[in-house]
DNA sequence: GCGCGCTTCAAACAACCGTTTGAGGCGCCC
DNA sequence: GGGCGCCTCAAACGGTTGTTTGAAGCGCGC
């Protein structure tokens, strides 16, 4: 059989990966997803081939071997994520720590719940987890420690002053953990809350709830490390989020 | 060659598992390391069966095959971190809310970070979070599930019975999302935090601000609910946890 | 037209995996 | 002691995997 082709016109000298919608560049897209779904090791190239409509020769003659297309779908992923997800977040001017709170929130959720384009990205990552590899050291450089650093400053204002920085650092963590929690442990989420869903509104009340229960609980945190509660420092006074 | 034998001395009708080290019980700890290690797909009856010092076909003997191996040494390792720390560190009749919450959490850091027998545990279970196997359902229903309400119920008393059921659930969520965190995402926060350690003294004080954090969340949301904060319903005053 | 790279193809190769088989060892009880 | 379960063993069976092969398709410059 002759599938379509609409590819390949293009002079001797040029890059490979320049082309549009090539052999290679369809090889990786599919890659991904395969790659995300079952992991390294149980993805087989015969899926990824069928998936890209190439042969299976392909991968040797693009890539070396299946491994070196792994990597190169790692970094290809990691240059969608980062040009797809910049890190500000358009407000204006001044905006409350309680509401720049919930902006990183639902931001973060947003991120890792996209249903778009490169779905397959935080799966990837959630992999790394498990079993790092050498490319996860620039990716925590370069894209996760802003990230970090920018909820730290958030945290630390919600804290006080008196906030150590292992406080400041674990709160984050506190913060951080409840937003990849539905994420990384779906499968059990689902098995034992089959009603909860993760559309856009699920999302925006979900990251309501996530960011009212931090903002409650640094409150708390900050009134109660400034002695007992006797007397409430003045940012200390909870105030409903949103 | 002829292996020392200590096994099987025993009447007919005593059940499989009742022996000592058996060709069983060795299998289930090698089959353990190895999943942990490797993964479901990735670890190979052949590894397994040469760590336990057994036969390829003792697998399909004593298990039907690679995957009810694998369920079952899910729940054995799920079995063995409940009953290494159970939660009710032999403390007497009354616990307040705030206390039973600080001793879940604790509980809950101890089993996941474990380095004595089981170490492996942690692991599985997050495998099982971005791969699920079959083995999942059966280790939710009679495993998770009983954990699951126990702290629901905790939350719920310290939300207040006006709380709602999505309140309480994602409430919990966030409580166990946030002992996760440390766990699955250790790759990440080692090289975000290399001062982060997790001996057994730093679980206990990450289990303080996990409870505390949780705790002072859990008043704030609950006097947020009970009509801004004109009149603070009785158990919503925030307590020193611990 | 013709040779020349670049790319794709079907088919096969070699290795490995999970599973099964059938024979036998070993302790135990009648 | 002889039959009977329980357990273990080496060996092989299909099936799947990553990889390789050699031939062919195709545009392009001469």
């Amino acid at each position: 059989m002759v599938r379509s082709r609409t590819a390949a016109r293009r002079p001797l000298e040029a890059d490979r990966a320049a082309t549009a919608p090539g052999t290679r560049a369809r090889l990786l897209e599919a890659a991904g997803e395969i790659f995300a779904a079952q992991g390294f090791r149980a993805a087989t190239v015969r899926d990824i081939c069928d998936r890209a409509g190439a042969n299976v020769a392909a991968v040797h003659y693009h890539f070396r071997d299946k491994g070196q297309l792994y990597a190169e779908v790692l970094q290809h992923a990691h240059g969608c994520a980062l040009q797809r997800f910049p890190m500000h977040a358009e407000e204006g001017a001044e905006v409350s720590a309680e509401r720049r709170l919930f902006l990183f929130v639902r931001a973060f959720l947003q991120r890792i719940f996209d249903a778009g384009q490169p779905a397959w990205f935080g799966k990837l990552i959630a992999r790394e987890m498990i079993e790092p590899t050498p490319a996860l050291d620039a990716l925590v450089q370069s894209n996760i420690r802003p990230q970090c650093v920018l909820l730290m400053d958030i945290v630390r204002e919600l804290l006080g002053p008196a906030a150590s920085d292992e406080r400041v650092r674990w709160s984050a963590g506190s913060v951080v953990g409840q937003c990849v929690f539905y994420h990384h442990s779906r499968p059990v989420v689902a098995r034992l809350f089959p009603e909860q869903h993760y559309a856009p509104e699920d999302i925006e009340r979900l990251a309501e709830h996530i960011a009212g229960f931090s903002a409650g609980a640094l409150g708390a945190l900050r009134a109660s490390a400034a002695g007992g509660d006797a007397r409430t420092a003045p940012a200390a006074r909870r105030r409903r989020v949103r």
